[in-house]
RNA sequence: GGAAGUAUAGCUCAGCUGGUUAGAGCAUUCGCUUGACGUGCGAAAGGUCCAGAGUUCGAAUCUCUUUACUUCCACCA
């Protein structure tokens, strides 16, 4: 039994894949290794959350990725792709914080030290879980060089840029305006708020003027918070408020003396022109607030309960209170009417709770004066963004940025190195934990209890990873990282402050292009999302289909930058191929004598298709590898995929077949090595794509060869470059499709074999056509060839099919249905016709021979030739068979 | 309110910097136990490339307008 027949019918991925993958990983093949002979090719991983589980949009960034590094890797970089994890702070504290309330117990309670060793623990036991997924992706990462967030060395990057950003005065704290969500407890910052349309209510009411002249009639979306109130503003044009402006009126409810201002943030026109003014509550108020001194009384704390500044409704839930105070200005009488409203409401991203604006203490980054040398990277061309337009959406998010709250009310996280001195008041920021005031030099000094945003950490992921503040050799050689692969949804969170940090910190773009891709949808087109219950594991479909064949079909037919449905058919046609290929090399290697030596082929022995396939395979070689830089993966795969099963499959392999089978035949050897030869070519354009089963088919190729992860990318091969021959198997596999064709229209039976008659007075068609005499008896039920000049004596009811300078007849026993034939002979002259007339009359044209290129001009003479001689060969038979 | 994207075969989508008789996968129809594969082979049907205008010798491709859907940003109490 050869090595061939020893194979699986059916390709098994699951098999082989852990074991490959395996193999890879303990022969140290991910391994990016410091070479000064060879040029780094660095990428790093967006690290996922260590509280995540694989879906779909990670199977994809992924499979970019590693596409990308492999492809480079056999080009010969360096390569280097540095995985890792992010701790989450909001999503790893929420599940500690579940975890306890299901022991009953709060994080105050416990106590930050034991909370922190809780959120270690569970980072241990569960952080972990997403690093084995990704493995069953393949990718080939570098897991020696695996990080996490919030290991010592990111933490000590993180410090040190904390900082050195608050020594220039880019991080300050300060109060204000923040968005803050009740359920996390925490600050957020202006990104991770998700507007949506919610119903919602106008609610009119009356705000009596203390001196008992009436009343001024304002309109809210949030009655609570008049509890804040400290004015009500109208706008100074306002004719209608104009004598009104600088009296007092009574805020109801709490029965409180406050004056009407004039500002021109109210807008003419809109509600009642009457606006309350709560300060602490609405940004815009705090404005209004700022310009107008008033005070600012926050009624509400910090987990959405009315405080002691809400008198009577103090201690109440916002909404009961909400309730309750409708209820008071009905009793009271100061209700107008409640008009329903449609608003944009702010909700937390991560939990989904209506955010609370208020004000509050909090750190924040000065962007400003980073956002300039950020935008001028990608303007310069520096870094570019794959597809180019989403560099619009970054200048238009930088140039308008606002200072970014850093500081959070959390405890999973990097803590703010800054420490208050209880005795002098003054802050201390330092790098290792300071011991005593830097002022006054008190020893009592606390730390503020704040961690800083998730995104502050990742934002140095490029650097950091690699070692940075230090200055490693990692660093030096793997930095700047080439390529970064993310999703478009986070190109404010995650791409633009990598950009602005870098520059900062480093003086470098930190990657030189980002390749963006969209979102993998279920097969309707929506988002997959857990309250859906749309999502598809990747990893369920890795189990049925493999590996491979997920990652073919999330990459075929998709082009940067654009969403993608899940279609389950997609992945199965992709097993399909891996299973087509596992077949042909099993074909192939059934077709082996044990171990063919090919150092004794002859080249001369090169049949015509031998020399047509390997000069046609260098077209794949080089699509691919230019599709490949330009980050067309998806076209990149189409044109492998064409290639093996169109052509390699279905017309080599088929054309070879007579050679193989016939032991004596004199050039069988050549045969084979041709087949082998350009199988594995194929194979290795596409293991970057399909890396299991390309590996598992290589191993069957070669007995002893390490791995084709790290063979050598194919380049164009010069030594076979054979336009006569591919211009003949072109040919003769135009005319065998024409044949099969008309066989099939005309009903004959495949088993029936027809002498073929070819009348050419071409010699080099005629010479094409001997030449490849077995392969039309092979492939186009052809009994024989007979080449004549002529046409004399040939059957008027034969079969036949119209060339380019020759027509084949297929005199058949049976009568073909001349009628029918007559018929389809006139469409096809109709057909010929409106070419002709169509290319001839472009021709004509002078405009066009002037201006078009050469090679154009050129291209349409050689077609209007060719058809001119394959319409004159059709109306001479048409001739032939109405004379009948 | 601002900005972007998409619109191509029944379905899902390719089609790069304008030149192809407009492609693929799936589905459909017809025919095949051909000694790799029925997860296969062969043959076919199916498209005024959303509508309209423009630029050009030439437009699915570039420009403008319209329509429909999607997304992002901002946000008025």
């Amino acid at each position: 039994m050869n090595k061939g027949e020893s194979m699986a019918k059916v390709y098994e991925p699951c098999a082989v894949e852990k074991q490959i993958y395996d193999n890879w990983e303990s022969k140290g093949y991910f391994k990016g290794v410091i070479d000064p002979e060879k040029k780094p090719f660095t990428i790093v991983i967006p690290p996922p959350n260590i509280t995540g589980q694989l879906h779909m949009g990670h199977a994809l960034d992924e499979t970019l990725q590693d596409i990308i590094i492999r492809f480079k890797r056999m080009q010969g970089y360096s390569a280097l792709w540095l995985p890792g994890t992010d701790h989450a702070s909001i999503a790893t504290e929420a599940k500690i914080v579940d975890a306890l309330a299901k022991e009953g117990l709060t994080k105050e309670q416990i106590g930050r030290e034991e909370f922190l060793k809780r959120a270690w623990d569970w980072r241990k036991k569960y952080g972990s879980r997403i690093v084995t997924q990704l493995r069953s992706l393949g990718s080939s990462c570098d897991w020696t060089r695996e990080r996490f967030t919030m290991d010592e060395g990111l933490s000590k990057a993180v410090r040190e840029v904390f900082v050195r950003l608050y020594n220039k005065g880019l991080i300050y704290k300060g109060e204000r305006i923040t968005n803050w969500c009740p359920c996390c407890n925490t600050s957020i910052s202006d990104i991770e708020i998700e507007y949506s349309e919610d119903d919602g209510n106008f609610w009119y009411i009356n705000y009596p003027f203390a001196d008992g002249t009436g009343a001024l009639t304002i309109a809210t979306t949030r009655p609570e918070t008049l509890l804040g109130d400290v004015a009500v503003a109208v706008n100074p044009e306002d004719e209608k408020y104009k004598d009104i402006i600088g009296k007092m009126l009574i805020l109801p409810l709490v029965n409180k003396e406050i004056p009407v201002i004039a500002d021109d943030y109210v807008e003419l026109g809109f509600g009642t022109g009457a606006v309350k003014i709560t300060p602490a509550h609405d940004p815009n108020d705090y404005e209004v607030g700022k310009r107008h001194d008033l005070p600012v009384i926050r009624i509400m704390d910090d987990k959405g309960f009315i405080n002691e500044n809400g008198g009577q409704y103090a201690g109440m839930e916002r909404y009961a209170a909400r309730k309750q105070i409708v209820e008071d200005l009905k009793a009271a009488g100061l209700l107008v009417k409640i008009e329903p409203h449609k608003h944009n409401v702010g909700h937390c991203q991560r939990c989904g709770t209506v955010l609370e604006p208020f004000v509050s203490n909090q750190w924040y980054v000065k962007m400003k004066p980073l956002a300039g040398p950020a935008i001028d990277t990608v303007r310069s061309g520096r870094i570019r963004f794959v597809p180019d337009r989403f560099a619009k959406i970054y200048y238009n998010w930088m140039e308008n940025i606002q200072d970014w709250c850093i500081s959070r009310q959390l405890w999973w996280g990097h803590r703010i190195p800054a420490y208050y001195c209880a005795d002098c008041g003054h802050i201390t920021v330092a790098r290792e934990t300071p011991e005593k005031c830097e002022c006054c030099g008190s020893t009592n000094i606390t730390q503020d209890q704040d961690t800083l945003d998730t995104w502050f950490s990742s934002a140095l992921w490029p650097f950091s990873t690699l070692g940075w503040p230090d200055q490693t050799e990692d660093l030096k050689y793997f930095y700047p990282t080439d390529v970064l692969v993310t999703g478009y949804d986070i190109i404010f969170f995650w791409v633009a402050r990598m950009i602005f940090s870098a520059c900062e910190q480093m003086g470098e773009v930190p990657f030189k292009t980002v390749l963006f891709h969209g979102l993998v949808r279920d097969s309707l087109g929506r988002k997959m999302s857990k309250s859906l219950g749309n999502g598809i594991d990747p990893l369920e479909i890795i189990d049925k289909f493999g590996t491979d064949a997920l990652r073919f079909s999330l990459i075929t037919g998709n082009s940067p930058g654009n969403d993608q449905r899940y279609l389950q058919e997609k992945v199965e046609s992709a097993r399909n191929f891996a299973n087509k290929i596992w077949n042909a090399t099993r074909f192939v290697l059934m077709n082996f004598d044990n171990e063919p030596d090919f150092s004794k082929i002859d080249r001369a022995k090169f049949t015509t298709e031998d020399k047509w396939i390997l000069s046609a395979s260098n077209r794949p070689v080089n699509e691919v590898t230019e599709n490949l830089e330009k980050f067309e993966l998806g076209v990149a795969l189409s044109k492998v995929y064409d290639f093996v099963w169109d052509i390699y499959c279905d017309w080599y392999i088929e054309m070879v077949k007579p050679r193989l089978f016939d032991s004596l035949s004199p050039n069988r050897l050549e045969a084979q090595y041709v087949l082998n030869k350009v199988l594995i070519k194929c194979m290795k354009l596409l293991h970057p794509f399909m890396p299991f089963v390309t590996e598992a088919i290589f191993q069957k190729l070669y007995n002893d060869a390490p791995s084709i992860m790290i063979s050598k990318w194919p380049e164009t091969d010069g030594s076979f470059d054979f336009p006569k021959e591919e211009e003949a198997i072109n040919y003769i596999i135009d005319a065998i499709k024409r044949i099969r064709n008309i066989r099939h229209e005309m009903g004959v039976p495949s088993a029936k074999k027809a002498h073929i008659i070819a009348v050419t007075s071409d010699e080099n068609k005629e010479q094409i056509l001997r030449s490849c005499e077995p392969i039309l008896k092979n492939m186009a039920y052809c009994a024989g060839l007979t080449v004549k000049k002529d046409k004399e004596g040939i059957a008027k009811d034969a079969a036949s099919v119209q060339l380019e300078n020759a027509a084949l007849y297929m005199p058949l026993e049976e009568l073909i249905d001349i009628a029918k034939e007559i018929e389809r002979l006139t469409a096809e002259k109709q057909n010929l016709e409106n070419e002709i007339n169509r290319i001839s009359s472009k021709l004509s044209n002078e405009n066009f021979v002037s201006k078009a290129p050469k090679a154009v001009v050129d291209g349409e003479r050689a077609k209007l030739e060719k058809y001119r001689s394959i319409y004159e060969n059709t109306v001479s038979r048409l001739r032939d068979m109405n004379e009948r």
